[in-house]
DNA sequence: TATTGACCCTCACGTAGCGTCAGGGACTAT
DNA sequence: ATAGTCCCTGACGCTACGTGAGGGTCAATA
């Protein structure tokens, strides 16, 4: 097994060699073993645990943290490689929410539109979006079974007519609002709101108990979330998966 | 135009008071005016300024040179949005990169296959990387550029020409189900399996990372629960929301 | 009117995670 | 033996704030 040295760690992972010097220091990454001469040698062990520290790091965690979490007793590498995936695709949602702000705060610089003040700064703080999944999932993630079976089950109490009747509600609410996006209604603008409060009735309907206005704005999320719904609502009119998703939530804002 | 206080700010923008004591000190970002109690009130232009320092700040960009960048005349601020925009755009690339890589390292740790060091850390501090690349190709010529630029070209030219097509395959997958389950298929059927496989396929390519079966499941649970998907799978054909989502979770667990 | 409680201010010192010399050995190759 | 490139250990500096301390301000209440 080959041994490297500083410099050679350092290249392959891209961090400095005054970093690895400080991880030393600090007991975080200790070399696997130290020459006579007091050179660091590194093996594979601590290349892996580099990598783990480096993970964490762009996580945000401390230093002192990481080391704690890494020389826990039973520690899992593959359930911590796990955990971090799990935040590190979060940490990419925030950024594609990034983009979103900073397209909303390109059209509404062109276009001399207002934009709400909470809206400028949506995907920069992380904690309070956290905050708002959280609320998510506890009105949504804990009875997912029983969710499913009414609404499932509702849908198939109705008669065939019935059915028809809600498809062309929703029909009509697309329609309609696809035309909105066509002639340059801004998203969110009052004109749509008897639209959107169609659609929140069809949705109470659909899952058999009232859709307050935080549920009909978390919703509007779940849209920009899932690809189905995206690539639904893109190819009705491009751009519309957002404008539809933006505009309820000003709806909801406005009943809330 | 109403003013707001530090704490009104700093509640809108997720930043602490701290900090924002912190810029007007160093010049960064000055209240529109200071009343004769010494409270700082900030306006709308001072909000925009906040956004653009905070998404400045994001890309890691240290504050002074964030100054610097806002006070140059001649700053023009949707060209500087645009920028952030595909800078942003490059960080969500590199997160989906890390998360690539982890996806590796659990792989190659539950196989015991071996991972070539360089390929641990890959999306980890990119600058280096780059250089790292280079060097790597100065040292062994060869096909290691040839490889880097085969997938590099490949990501970009997924653009708007292969949405469509993507968005095509979606219409093509539901007109096969939809074929299947007039002709009795029974739900989940491994006939099934090559449209549900690309289906799985095309959400990863949407969601911009893997679909792992599990997560293909949870989808399935998805479109059950939310009454968008089931009219509009049900206008397809009566029965169709249903068929798909149990079709959906047998495939998956197949794959699992 | 007085008192609370939640704001606001200005120092001023502390911290994390390194960057950056300075000063001095070690190794390899000509 | 000399050069060039690596390695080491201090030690001080820097950024971007956190965290009190000590003390005014404001709006609503008792």
């Amino acid at each position: 097994m080959k041994t490297l040295t500083v410099k050679e760690v350092a290249r392959l992972s891209g961090v400095s060699v005054r970093t690895l010097h400080h991880y030393d220091q600090i007991g975080l990454l200790r070399p696997a073993f130290t020459g006579q001469n007091r050179y660091r040698y590194y093996g594979q062990d601590e290349l892996l645990r580099l990598q783990q520290i480096l993970l964490h790091r762009e996580l945000g965690i401390p230093l002192g943290e990481i080391g704690a979490i890494l020389d826990a007793p039973g520690f899992d590498r593959l359930e911590a490689l796990r955990q971090q995936r799990q935040r590190l695709s979060e940490e990419a949602k925030r950024y594609a929410q990034l983009v979103r702000t900073i397209d909303r705060t390109i059209a509404s610089l062109e276009g001399d539109r207002a934009m709400r003040n909470a809206d400028l700064y949506k995907g920069i703080s992380p904690d309070k979006q956290a905050e708002y999944e959280a609320w998510l999932v506890e009105q949504y993630g804990g009875d997912m079974p029983e969710r499913i079976a009414l609404s499932k089950h509702k849908y198939e109490s109705l008669s065939e007519a019935e059915r028809l009747e809600l498809n062309q509600e929703l029909h009509d609410m697309e329609q309609g609002l696809a035309e909105g996006l066509r002639r340059g209604v801004p998203m969110g603008s009052p004109s749509l709101d008897p639209l959107l409060g169609r659609h929140r009735a069809w949705v109470s309907q659909m899952w058999g108990r009232p859709c307050p206005p935080e549920a009909y704005a978390g919703l509007a999320d779940l849209y920009l979330s899932h690809p189905d719904f995206i690539a639904r609502y893109e190819t009705i009119e491009p751009g519309f998966a957002e404008y539809l998703s933006g505009s309820m939530k000003v709806y909801a804002n406005r009943q809330g």
